[in-house]
Order: C-alpha cells, then sequence, then structure tokens
DNA sequence: CAAAAACCTGACCTTTTGGTGTGTTTTTTC
DNA sequence: GAAAAAACACACCAAAAGGTCAGGTTTTTG
C-alpha cells in the first residue's frame, strides 16, 4: 500500500519534518546537544535518513537558521514614512508581539545564535541588519527633525521596542511561571501588544 | 620554590580560575558543548584537576549557574515603597543597566538557561522570582492608587525594565555590530542609563 | 619532623555520537 | 513495464568526551 503523497513531495516532506523538529531539539539541547538521533527520533526518520537529505548536522542547523531568519524578515513589518510616527510605531509593535507569541521557536533560535557569539551567521545577515536600523533611524529623525515625536535616540527606540517584545517569546518560560500559567491565551496577545503599544508611544511624546 | 598562595587558598584560587574559565565555554559552546577539556585548557588546569574539585561536568555548572544568580540577585536594586515612583523606578533602571554592562556574561548565562527551558534550574529559583515580581508589583499598584503614576500593568511594566536593560548585555554582539563599534566604551552605559530612564518614567507619566 | 590531608596528573576505559557504506525498496520516467 | 532515480535503513566505525584510577607531590597539622 502507497502512500499517496503528492508525487515529488516526499522530499519537501521530509525536510519539513526534519526541520521542525530539529528547531525543537536545537532549542532545548543547543548545537551541540542536538543529536542527530534525537533529530531522527523527534522527526519520525531514521537517522541515515535525515543524513541522506542532509549530509551533516552543521547543515541542519543551517536549514533552522535560514528558515528562522526568512521567517524573522517576513514577520517584521515595516516602519514607512508615509505612516507617520504614531502609526508605523503600533504598527511595528504589533507586528512584532504578533510574530513572538505566535512563533517563540524562531525567536529563540535567533536569541541563542546571538548570545552565543553569532557563531554561525554570516557577514550579510549582521551587514543587513545594520543597514535595517540605520534607515529606520533616519525615518525616526525625520520626525523627530519635524516636531512630530519627542526628541530620543532612534537606535535605542528600536532596541526596546525589539528587547520588550521579544521578551515574550524568549522568556516565555520565566514569563509564565511569573504569572503562574501554563501557557499563553489568546488575550494576552492583545493585552500586550496594548501595554505596549500605549507605553512606547506615551515614552515617543506621542499621546 | 613554591608559590605563596596564602595558605588554604590554593583550593579558592583553583576553583575561581575553573569557575571563570567555565562560564566563558558554557556562553560560547553551550552546555552540551562546553568540553571539560575545553574549560581545563581555559583555566590553565589539567583536566583531571578540574575534575578533582568538580566531580563532573554538570556540578560545574551547577556552581557557574549558583554563582550566576548571586551576582544577578545582588546587583539587581531594590524598589522600595519610601522611594516613590521615580526615584525607584531610577534607581532600578540604573542598576540594571551597569549590570548589564559590568557582567554582561552572567546576565547571558541566564538567559540561555530559561531560553532551554530552565532545565538546571531549581525549582525555588523560580518561585523565588514570582515572588519578587508579586512583591514589587504591589508596590507599583500601590503608587497607582494613590495616582502617582499612570495607571499601567505593573507586571508588564517589569517585564520591560527587564527585558530593555538586559539586551545590552545579551545581545551585546548585535548591539555593538549595529553600531559598527568593536566594545563598549565608558559613556554607554551613561547614555542608555539617560536613555532607558527617560523614556521609561514618561511611559510611567512621570515626567 | 613525621603523619595526615590536600592537591596534582598521566594513563586509561567506556559510552556517545557524527558520519559512512552497502544494499534494499519505492517512485518516477520513458 | 523496465530502467533509472529517489528514498530508505541496517550495520558499522573512528573520534570525541566524560569520567576513573592509581600513584605521585606538596602542604598542613600536631
Amino acid at each position: 500500500m502507497k502512500k499517496n503523497n503528492k508525487p515529488q513531495k516526499v522530499r519537501a516532506v521530509s525536510i519539513d519534518k526534519i526541520l521542525t523538529a530539529a528547531q525543537d531539539v536545537f532549542i532545548t539541547q543547543g548545537y551541540k546537544g542536538a543529536t542527530v538521533q534525537s533529530i531522527a527520533d523527534n522527526a519520525g526518520l531514521p537517522k541515515a535518513n535525515v543524513l541522506y537529505y542532509f549530509q551533516n548536522k552543521e547543515n541542519i542547523y543551517h536549514a533552522v537558521l535560514e528558515q528562522t531568519l526568512t521567517m524573522w524578515d517576513e514577520g517584521i513589518g515595516d516602519i514607512t514614512i508615509e505612516d507617520g510616527p504614531k502609526l508605523a510605531i503600533e504598527k511595528f509593535i504589533r507586528a512584532k508581539v504578533t510574530m513572538s507569541f505566535k512563533n517563540p521557536k524562531a525567536s529563540k533560535i535567533y536569541a541563542m545564535e546571538i548570545i552565543q557569539g553569532a557563531q554561525h551567521l554570516q557577514d550579510f545577515a549582521r551587514t543587513y541588519q545594520r543597514q535595517w536600523v540605520r534607515e529606520k533611524a533616519k525615518i525616526f529623525k525625520y520626525w523627530i527633525d519635524k516636531g512630530e515625536m519627542q526628541d530620543i535616540d532612534p537606535v535605542n527606540l528600536i532596541f526596546l521596542i525589539w528587547s520588550s517584545t521579544q521578551h515574550y517569546a524568549d522568556f516565555d518560560n520565566q514569563v509564565l511561571t511569573i504569572m503562574n500559567r501554563a501557557d499563553y491565551e489568546k488575550d494576552d496577545i492583545e493585552h500586550v501588544t496594548n501595554f505596549l503599544t500605549s507605553f512606547i508611544l506615551r515614552g515617543c511624546g506621542l499621546t
């Protein structure tokens, strides 16, 4: 009896299984602690089969990392001059909070990579981010010069938004422990978005 | 020729060497990736000697973790009712920023542990934090009820302060890359403190 | 100053693990 | 429907790493 996986899709399905499993294992065990065997087990495949698709562990990790960066990039939303400071910040915060709650794993993988010194991150990824921040900082500067918002350092503002939003993903364990809860619930995402939005807008002098 | 390590202090010195080395290795390599050999090398001791003081790798990690938690606890400053909201927040932010810049490693170890699911953290550590947050939240609530600050959720406020301050430690790599710098400098700590203090005070309606 | 305690270390052993090799089964192509 | 390509999987191996051990040296103690 053959399974009717749409032809040519076996590969895609297997790779997806592996990557999903790998993400979990890399988060909880770290790069070195993640064994190919445990990734295989989690994916429901024999080890040799995993290594058939990815020749070695590093390739698996790179694939996970790449997937993560792509998702991060897509979900990050945008900050455009046309929106004006208030709307732009609102949109940005909402996008980031949503990402954090919906895909905490991506955020964690990324966080661990940075904390450990970004050993596996390509130069272009770093340069890209620098570019991104510079660009957005320029937009904030524009609004500041026009008196549309408080005169604060845009780069640090971006850091603050990043950190405060991602906190709910990276440290979900801690957050949940402190709230004495087992999991996030629907309302949380809205609640946090509202809190951060109003707080940060006030901080920006955009009441 | 005998070294004149103050008697009985050989142990303390060796242990300190090991712990310092271990901290670095655990951060960059993760728990599993940190080999006893590499810790020994970094400490300038033979592997067997490291295992003479700590019977196994897990003990080393636990010791590092404990040291970290202690330091974190001591440096965290306090939030007291007498100070009133403005001074209390100022003090708290300054303490946390200073910690982040002066001891990023402690912050990183802790961050990784939480991200990975706090597998090595004792229950009491978690409970303790919950207590701490509850207690401080109550103080904020008191100020809010007295109309001394904006009506915002204290727990989320604490999260925001935590995350925005620790960001400079945990993600120093990213921050430095974006600022296109090699290291933090003296002024940075003051600059960041000022930024965060005024921003957060404004967010709290404490201009 | 001798006995005891603390400290030090090279050699060794065992388990884990990344990765390979080889052959088999399934799917696709023509 | 047969040949080719893709997918699968068992058995195996070499290297790495955690940890032990037995014997040595130094320091402390009384």
